[in-house]
DNA sequence: TGATCGGTTGAAAAG
DNA sequence: CCTTTTCAACCGATC
């Protein structure tokens, strides 16, 4: 350092790499060697209300962040998480001036919002005479780079993402950086409260995405900028209006449990680790479950990829020296960490656009059931869509409750909102499901509620997957279905993963495990479950037992009709960028008819049965009693086809 | 240019 | 019960 420059005063800026391991932004900032260094989150009201988080992810968000706080506090007493609960876009200015900054660093995100807050957060540092460092750290490899060395293009192949990262450093990822041993103050007691006198800029509630699991229609998490004790606390689930019960996953966050279950494979489950093949791994498998579960902390960086990468790698290496069976790309573990990399560098070429299908190159444009709406200035996705079919929104919703009489399909959807997370092949059978292979529903809609309900949900991989699976992009074999009935079987012929998280089936006969609409009534009575109506009616009437939905459809008789109308979209061959899909005109191209033109908005939509408040819930009671009224026979919901 | 082949992870029937 | 073949047939890279 430059004797006569004043010494460092350094905010470093945590986002999604809640950990102090292999962080090199962190290690950049302490490079510096600041006299005063302030580790802070902001609360970002953009999470907060216009994400789709439900309460699994808060509660994840929150440990990561309470374990991150008390790694800082046991390297120095004096430091924790800082939380700032502001917009990064206007209390920055404000951080600036009240703390003395003299640098900000932080890890760069090139999610499509991220991008856009960052350049904004820059320009202010600029204004203010800060000076900022951001450093790659999020990815293997930086995913510009990546996109740089695929000739500007989006990565659409692993095979492209293979010799893209080839040309940088040889498609060896940086090794891991060590933790610090030690961080300097933050400043004293006094100065870091003094920004609770300064203006705070509460934001509007009334956009809320995530209404629908608050206690109260007005939470209380940005009275204060730094928390209700002025002390820049974390805030808590009730603080956030979530109540703490509906947090049910099993799955926690936090570096210090994502490095414990690193070792632990490592140590314990070598074999596991060096032969591991996605596609051998069983979606069936729960309690445990048959991957590694580190996802999510990829996601909020409390696991570094690279460290995940290098440790794997390292074994597998000392396997083959030895002579012991390993696997390879792209199904092993460092092959499933390229597809993450082409997700995330396929989203770095193309901006927000890469999560929606109007106005994206590569997706194929398919005229799908349920078409988002889009804001007329930004041409993104708003959070309404249109109903073109009542049926479909039945459809969609049954799917997204896990009431379509198909348990295999049930039991993954209960799985997921229960504990944010279902196996990949898993999350393949209910998005084919939804989309190309039975409610020809928008892969957008699937998309959304997996933004809700996943602890590990990554906008990059989860619209990557969802474009995947229904033909959109990446994947063209429209004719592979997966079967709600096979499949499963093929995996679980017991149905033991059926009966645990349908456990309304939990006597039924291997036999019918997967198709209990086919057994005898008496055989239905015998094992205390009636299957009848589409998943409302708790009790059937006739016989006091309880009920198992209809199928509500026939698959067979869906499949086929999905699959002629992807080849006739197919043949029509138009991308998410062609005019006719831009100005609307692909409607008379596929004779796309709305037939009541409604549309929906989602934001307090409740899933849970009854309706809720509001007109979501008024148009949910309508749907449903539409169902109901029918449920005679409630096969016959199939028999409806264009 | 047209043919060939591969594509992380299919389903159902036949052997 | 296991493996192999057929099903119906897509795109894009490659030669």
């Amino acid at each position: 350092m430059p004797q006569q420059s004043p010494p460092p005063t350094v905010i470093f800026w945590h986002r999604t790499d809640l950990r102090l391991h292999d962080n090199p932004a962190l290690q950049a900032a302490l490079s510096l060697n600041p006299s005063t260094f302030i580790p802070i989150f902001t609360w970002d009201p953009h999470y907060a209300y216009r994400v789709r988080v439900g309460p699994n992810r808060w509660r994840f968000l929150l440990e990561c962040q309470d374990d991150l706080s008390q790694s800082y506090h046991k390297l120095n007493p004096k430091q924790k998480l800082w939380v700032i609960r502001e917009a990064p876009q206007t209390v920055f200015p404000k951080l600036f001036e009240s703390w003395g900054a003299t640098h900000l660093v932080f890890e760069s995100d090139t999610d499509g919002y991220a991008r856009e807050r960052d350049e904004t957060v820059m320009k202010l540092a600029k204004e203010a005479g800060v000076e900022v460092i951001v450093k790659s750290g999020r990815t293997l490899f930086d995913s510009d780079e990546v996109v740089k060395h695929n000739k500007g293009e989006p990565t659409m192949s692993i095979h492209q993402v293979e010799k893209a990262v080839e040309q940088i450093n040889n498609g060896v990822p940086d090794r891991p950086v060590d933790a610090p041993e030690s961080v300097p103050d933050p400043l004293g007691e006094e100065e870091m409260r003094a920004l609770s006198g300064v203006d705070h800029e509460v934001p509007d509630q009334e956009d809320d995405l995530n209404a629908a699991h608050r206690t109260k229609h007005n939470d209380n998490q940005y009275k204060n900028i730094a928390g209700p004790n002025g002390d820049f606390s974390i805030p808590t689930l009730n603080e956030l209006s979530i109540d703490p019960s509906q947090a049910t996953s099993p799955h926690h966050g936090g570096e210090s449990i994502a490095l414990e279950m690193l070792r632990t494979y490592l140590q314990q489950n070598e074999d596991f680790v060096a032969t591991f093949e996605k596609p051998k791994t069983s979606p069936a498998a729960f309690h445990p479950q048959a991957t590694t579960l580190l996802s999510p902390h990829l996601h909020f960086g409390s696991l570094s990829v690279r460290k995940f990468w290098h440790d794997v790698q390292d074994t597998l290496q000392q396997r083959e020296s030895a002579h012991k069976p390993t696997s390879d790309i792209p199904t092993n573990l460092p092959g499933q960490l390229l597809f993450r990399e082409m997700f995330f560098a396929a989203q770095a070429a193309l901006g927000p656009v890469y999560a929606q299908a109007r106005g994206n190159k590569i997706a194929r444009f398919i005229p799908w059931h349920l078409q988002s709406n889009h804001d007329e200035e930004t041409g993104l996705v708003e959070r309404k869509y249109t109903i073109d079919d009542e049926q479909a929104e039945v459809w969609f919703r049954r799917w997204k409750e896990g009431r379509t009489g198909f348990p295999w399909i049930d039991a993954l959807m209960r799985q997921l909102k229960y504990e944010g997370w279902i196996h990949h092949l898993g999350r393949h059978s209910v998005a084919c499901f939804l989309t190309r292979g039975g409610c020809y529903v928008h892969w957008e809609r699937g998309a959304e509620v997996f933004e809700e309900w996943l602890v590990d949900h990554e906008t990059a991989s989860n619209v990557g997957n969802w474009m995947w699976l229904s033909c959109t992009a990446f994947f063209t074999q429209f004719y592979r279905c997966y079967s709600p009935v096979a499949f499963g079987k093929k995996w679980d012929p017991e149905g033991l993963f059926v009966r645990y998280y349908v456990p309304e089936l939990k006597h039924y006969d291997k036999k019918y495990i997967y198709e209990p609409w086919k057994a005898p009534v008496e055989d239905q009575k015998r094992w205390e479950c009636r299957v009848t109506g589409d998943g409302m009616v708790e009790k059937d009437e006739e016989t006091g037992l309880t009920t198992y939905p209809e199928p509500m459809f026939d698959f067979d008789e869906r499949r086929q009709t999905c699959i002629a109308q992807m080849k006739e979209a197919y043949g029509v061959h138009l991308m998410g960028d062609d005019e006719k899909v831009m100005d609307g005109s692909w409607k008379e191209v596929f004779g796309y008819e709305v037939k009541d033109g409604r549309v929906v908005d989602e934001t307090n939509e409740r899933v849970d049965g009854d309706g809720g408040d509001d007109e979501g819930g008024q148009k949910r009671g309508r749907e449903v009693g539409d169902q109901s009224g029918d449920d005679g026979d409630g096969g016959h919901t199939s028999k409806k086809k264009k």
